[in-house]
DNA sequence: ATACTTTGTCAATTTACTTGACAATATGAA
DNA sequence: TTCATATTGTCAAGTAAATTGACAAAGTAT
């Protein structure tokens, strides 16, 4: 997050960033710490945040732990300052959560989804659903700061669509942001999925403060976020962390995209379902062979036999751990991050997924990159990328407060 | 570049920006463009840039072209503020760059080099080598203000020390930095060469002004050097872009990191002489086969035969040609730059490298990545590295001068 | 000529920040 | 307890980087 200058005036600088440390800053900050923080006195700290607190958007908390001098008094975000809705857009399933203006979770719910319908309908079912939602809670759209939305595809920021997107061919340059703006009347901010999974986490869950991470979100299709300095790193055309596509094996199973052996053919949700159904048909000893209807084994039911010590299902999540250890050993190579997060549906299989990446990143990696790299499961599962669209969401109001 | 606030004081920062737009905007850049740029009035940007031309770090250069009114009075750095001194430290060579304040090249020199020895001796040598050149141009050691270095291995800014280099074993946790500055009495900013040679062709090379740029540097060894918004991207330690490592086939050669199939096995400077060499060996018609002593075929001479029209030669490079494409096709999509630039001796092949990694990245990587993506060779050819060593000597002067 | 643009500068004002002081709390030693 | 020392937060006065609003200088278009 920490705001970049290009964005914001320079004159707002210190106000932005302070408003940031108090956001992520774990266990809180103190004026005094903004002050070295910022490396401004103490005399300028006080009265940007006698404005903060004046907005309503910051309050005091309790006393700090001393260090030798008067007790720090501890700032926070005022939660009753609004309130954010964030909104994930899946393949199959959307999902949406309300919360306070300190992205504390108010509601939460989970709805079935088609992309492949036209974006009209599609949208259209999205708002259906947001206004029950807001409805059941008693609550008023005008009553909602920002809406922030995640979407499975690679997204041009400025213009607020989706361009060449694998997984949602429909959608391509359809206005998204603007359609939705329109039909809620409210500030929408929009951003790739796997790029609010990796703030998600990077704010609230997994990989909370590192400078540089990387969010693997596993899902129907894979694709990365990336976090550069806790920034979201778009690229040239906002399709960087695509690596779904990255070939692995030339002679590997044709995808979508129409190449072999993509990442997503031999490690997605789909294609581990195809294993387990080919290893059912072949005929082989597994729990997985008493599953109804035949030929429709899910990844989440592979994933539930491997837990329960099933050595087929085992296996094909041990393979797949292979393949995205490969794909994330080139990616520890390029971008050195401090910490992999593994994330979506599949990363609730923690351990059993984790140690095979683990042992082919130590194998393929450079020693001083692996050293660096901590990897881990995600810590808030699905909702990591709701979260993100949150914290992209009040990212939104405070860059516009902050303007004016 | 363009200066981030985590470096530069907010105080300072319009000030620094300035520096910056004066340094790189191609065809030079006016006061009024300036502040459209920065967002500050014209009044602003006057005092300013007073402030520089008080300084001689800035002049006024001609009038620029009128766009229905008032002609603009160009700004330009002021070559005569004082020199900098730029070192490329390689594997086999070290090469120097003499230049005056706005990066205008005085002289130029390389000479052989052994990384393999000590640091101690290795640094001697550069010593006396730089000594010996600035003696030629009747120069003293104190006449220049910042001596940028470039060194084939994962930089650790903060501290100016290598960390784990394969290149360069001996070298690891050797401050280097602090022997050069207490060497020469003279401010050193050490860096990876690869970005280095990022810099370089970014400020005036084949890479001028794209916002995000890799540089590939092929030669006894393989790198990338990133650049993100114009700055470079080190990573968590400094070792992002080290894609030599990348494995590439699992059956591949043995690689001196321990792995099998390494990039660098494959499409280095060393793989391309070994591969022709074996097929002078196993008898193959080439005229590559007259080169004396046997078996000493370096990757120079393949590149000349080639060049020269013979096709065992021209399948080596093409080749090699298609691993760097198999790289650098995750790399753009992983990274999604604006530009690819590819350089180190093996640059100067031009189209017949090109040519397969081209088809090959357009091949294996997302279209929207494709599209966005301009491939090139190297246009500063072997000074890349040391331009961008002179162009972060100049940061380092410029920062350190914007602080007081 | 006249109207219209754009660039660059000046004096007066605003505002974000510093300086230097001080009160309010905390710890630790005598 | 009492005193020295340290840290946090605030206040009034001063500084400096910006703005505002004016204007001259230098160009183009009609």
């Amino acid at each position: 997050m920490l705001t970049n200058l290009s964005d914001i005036h320079s004159r707002y600088y210190n106000k932005r960033v302070s408003l940031d440390l108090i956001r992520f800053t774990p266990g809180g900050i103190s004026r005094a710490d903004l002050a070295r923080s910022l490396a401004i006195t103490r005399s300028a700290v006080t009265t940007i945040v006698n404005d903060l607190i004046e907005a309503s958007i910051v309050r005091e908390a309790e006393d700090g732990p001393t260090t030798g001098g008067r007790r720090p008094i501890l700032l926070e975000l005022n939660p009753q300052r609004g309130k954010f809705v964030g909104v994930d857009i899946g393949a199959t399933h959307v999902g949406f959560l309300v919360t306070d203006f300190a992205c504390g979770v108010l509601h939460e719910v989970e709805k079935s989804f088609d992309i492949s319908v036209s974006p009209d309908l599609g949208l259209n079912q999205i708002d259906r659903y947001l206004r029950e939602m807001l409805t059941g809670l008693s609550l008023d759209l005008s009553e909602i700061l920002v809406i922030g939305v995640g979407i499975p595809g690679p997204v041009e920021s400025d213009q607020g669509l989706v361009i060449s997107p694998p997984l949602m061919p429909g959608w391509e340059n359809y206005p998204i942001r603007a359609h939705l703006e329109e039909m809620w009347k409210l500030p929408v901010s929009l951003n790739n999925d796997a790029e609010l999974g990796a703030l998600g986490e990077w704010a609230y869950g997994a990989g909370r403060g590192e400078r540089h991470l990387a969010y693997i979100k596993v899902g129907s299709g894979i694709g990365a976020g990336l976090l550069i300095d806790g920034k979201i790193f778009r690229g040239a055309t906002g399709s960087a962390g695509e690596i779904g596509h990255t070939t692995i094996r030339e002679d590997g199973p044709l995808c979508t995209c129409g190449n072999h052996g993509c990442l997503e053919t031999l490690a997605g949700g789909k294609a581990i379902a195809n294993r387990a159904n080919e290893a059912v048909q072949s005929g082989r000893r597994t729990m997985m062979a008493s599953i109804e209807p035949v030929n429709h084994i899910t990844a989440r039911d592979v994933a539930d036999a491997a837990r329960r010590g099933d050595l087929v299902a085992q296996q094909i999540m041990k393979d797949a751990g292979t393949y995205l250890g490969i794909a994330i050993a080139s990616l520890v190579n390029l971008f050195n991050p401090n910490m992999v997060v593994v994330g979506g549906g599949i990363a609730q299989m923690g351990d059993l997924l984790l140690q095979p990446i683990r042992q082919v990143v130590q194998q393929r990696s450079l020693r001083s990159s692996v050293q660096a790299v901590r990897i881990n499961t995600s810590v808030l599962g699905r909702r990591s990328s709701s979260m993100g669209a949150v914290v992209q969401a009040q990212n939104t109001f405070l860059d516009h407060w902050t303007k004016e």
